[in-house]
RNA sequence: UGAGUCAGCUGGACGGCCGCUCGGCUUUUGCUGGGAGGAAAGUCCGGGCUCCAUAGGGUAAAGCGCCAGGUAACGCCUGGGAGGCGAGAGCCUACGGAAAGUGCAACAGAGAGUAUACCGCCGAACUCGAGUUUAUCUUGGGUGGUAAGGGUGAAAUGGUGCGGUAAGAGCGCACCGCGCAGCUGGCAACAGUCUGUGGCGAUGGUAAACCCCGCUUGGAGCAAGGCCAAAUAGGAAUCCUUUGCUGCGACCCGCAGUGGAUUCGGGUAGGCUGCUUGAGGCUUGCGGUGACGCAGGUCCCAGAUGAAUGGUCGUCCACGACAGAACCCGGCUUAUAGGCUGACUCUUUUU
RNA sequence: CGGGGCGUAGCGCAGUCUGGUAGCGCACCACACUGGGGGUGUGGGGGUCGCAGGUUCGAAUCCUGCCGUUCCGA
């Protein structure tokens, strides 16, 4: 059981966001956080991060929300299918503490693996 | 003891486990070292660097504005002057010119800029009456005189006193204030128990109103620029010429390219580079009131690129503010929990 | 990284250049017309002019610094 986090598990380019904003077939949302996923051909999941300077106005939020979501992900990271992910932060999420944010995100994540199982499972049939 | 002024520092600590990023050594598995700030922020100034022409001339436009110095440079800093505030330590100031010209001042007020006569004061001079004691007399008015007093306003053109006068007035004098010239001190701004001179309706305010004077400013920005280079399209370099167009995003001049001939390479997506050794830090000595400079020694101290510098557990305490590098520096401005240090002032009490 | 616009009554906007009285429409309140509502008419209330300094006798207006919002270019 792998928990490293280096830039093979992260979206990379333009290319790649565009792809999974065009083609997502899970979705999963809550007040603060959106995920957007689609499969892909690797055999482990990635993750790429959109916080709007927008919706969180100060970069050292903006830098938490960053590290408190790859944290999750990386301890989570073992369990997931191959899916490329994008987390979408929504206006609010700065106001949230580290405990709450890790406690949401385990949640999250594992909803995200059940529905993206469901999904991959009936597309495979 | 209390209140305050100025200058400066700090910005949770230690340990375990799991990560991220860059460098070095190993070599494919690790080891080891570095890893946000005083404001990294706002982007308000000034530079470096890069390209445009080598950054040229003129006009316009914008900015700055006491004096001297510091600096790569500045709208910054230091020292000094002047004015203002405070009991004081201290603090604040866009602080050139109103005797080049133009403009502006609501309401109120007689009058607001070649100032002004509403109330008041005067009746000397000239003049029209009345009275009589016929006088160089008394009295009423007019032509007027007056800037003392009242009143208006943010502002009404020196102040106080004495003389003077019909009443008054720098009309005259004394003192104070002001202007001009000289002298002395100071590099200068400027200053003076200095000298002379001007009666002072000369010369009101406003230039963050136009303006005048002096000084400064070419344009763009690391998505600058350079290198390697799919797809696609047909062009690029060298020489010759000059109308229009483009570079050039204030305008004109000026300069270069496009147009024709000859010779073969250019370039978007993407990648690499620029990318951190620098007007650098620390320290010692010397010069300077100081900003700062000079000399010696010593150190290498983030460099990411979907973008690292973190998560969690334990212990402790004052329970942790504002806040995250993106080419790099010098400033300014704004945000900031708490803690610490030094110098100074005032007040109270004691000696 | 660079450049612009806007902020005035509950809402949408004038006024700012050229400094002295803050105004318009809708909405709100009262009254009248109507049996009542709607509609129309008349009258009325409501403003730290985004914030803080400065210039001026006087600032929504001029100057400086902040805050918010929105747009554009690379």
């Amino acid at each position: 059981m792998t928990c490293r986090f280096d830039k093979s598990l992260r979206l990379l380019n333009a290319q790649d966001y565009q792809s999974v904003f065009d083609n997502s077939t899970v979705k999963v949302s809550c007040a603060e956080f959106l995920f957007l996923a689609q499969q892909n051909q690797l055999d482990h999941p990635r993750l790429g991060l959109v916080i709007a300077k927008k919706n969180v106005r100060l970069a050292v939020q903006r830098n938490r929300l960053k590290r408190i979501i790859r944290e999750t992900f990386r301890q989570e990271q073992s369990r997931l299918p191959a899916i490329d992910v994008i987390v979408l932060a929504r206006r609010g999420a700065d106001s949230l503490e580290n405990p709450e944010l890790h406690r949401q995100f385990q949640q999250l994540w594992r909803q995200l693996d059940k529905r993206a199982k469901k999904r991959l499972g009936l597309s495979e049939e």
